[in-house]
DNA sequence: TTAATATCGTTTGCATGCAAACAAAGCGAG
DNA sequence: CTCGCTTTGTTTGCATGCAAACGATATTAA
């Protein structure tokens, strides 16, 4: 696990690691995935979440679609679709107006779980929120919005 | 009577994916990964370059000290220092003072290279919060370290 | 209709990123 | 000095994340 007291700043060099943007989108990046860890059901990891959420908000969606929609390489939604299939969470369909595409279609059990996700995911952001004030995560958000 | 509140989307119940925290900083990290792509030297990785950065401000490091200070896990920091190694941007050596610790030095060719990486580590940072005004980038990164 | 183009999905390869289990070496209390 | 704990590094396994090349299917333009 790393720490946060690990990582100090030396406070005159000309480039200083630590200050940069890319530096500290990850390490932020680490806390949240640690949040969201000990707080999503199932062990679902993040990309794997944010795919069962579309599905369920679209209702059935191409395998393609449903990667742009979540900011996936088509490779990566490829894999997410794969373990999500196998652990039963969506199903894959073929499309019988277009030979290419496979459709992906939530579950029965993953509907019956859409509440609980959803509630989850509400109190990741809002843990992963939490060292800042109310206005400042307006302010916070606003700007990465700008950034994405 | 029917008031306005009942009309509205119940904005609290809601959840949408695009305006969740930990979806935004994936979105903005792969936004800030194709800008690094762009400009760093020798198509280093981001973990490479900060791993280098660091050494070369260390002068020299164990492997997991070097992990601890740029954010990466034990098993991390090894595959990255294993392939800087095999490219000769950093040489390990033992520490006769403890046998176990194996210590990170920068090659010269990693010397010579240091400012180049530097200014396109300060580009790569530019470039990335280009999105922002001044007064902007300030207060993002203020609560971006707040994040960390 | 045919040919060029675009889209959808798959596969491979490389590089993170972390958990867990493990071995070796150092260290501190008794 | 020895036992227990810590630290350092390695290895394995799983899951992203993306580039590039590929085949199959759709669509559009000539």
């Amino acid at each position: 696990m790393i720490m946060a007291t690990d990582i100090k700043a030396p406070s005159k060099a000309s480039y200083v690691l630590e200050e940069q943007v890319g530096f500290m989108l990850r390490v932020a990046g680490q806390r949240h995935w640690g949040i969201f860890q000990s707080l999503v059901p199932l062990g679902l990891t993040p990309t794997q979440f944010s795919a069962l959420i579309k599905v369920l908000e679209l209702g059935e969606c191409s395998q393609n679609e449903l990667g742009r929609k979540t900011a996936m390489d088509v490779a990566t939604i490829k894999g997410v679709v794969d373990r999500l299939r196998a652990r039963d969470l969506v199903a894959v369909k073929p499309d019988p107006s277009d030979k290419r595409r496979a459709m992906v279609v939530p579950t029965e059990q993953t509907k019956a779980l859409a509440h609980g996700l959803r509630q989850a995911g509400r109190q990741i952001s809002e843990d992963t929120l939490s060292p800042l004030s109310e206005a400042e995560r307006r302010t916070f958000l606003a700007l990465l919005a700008k950034m994405s």
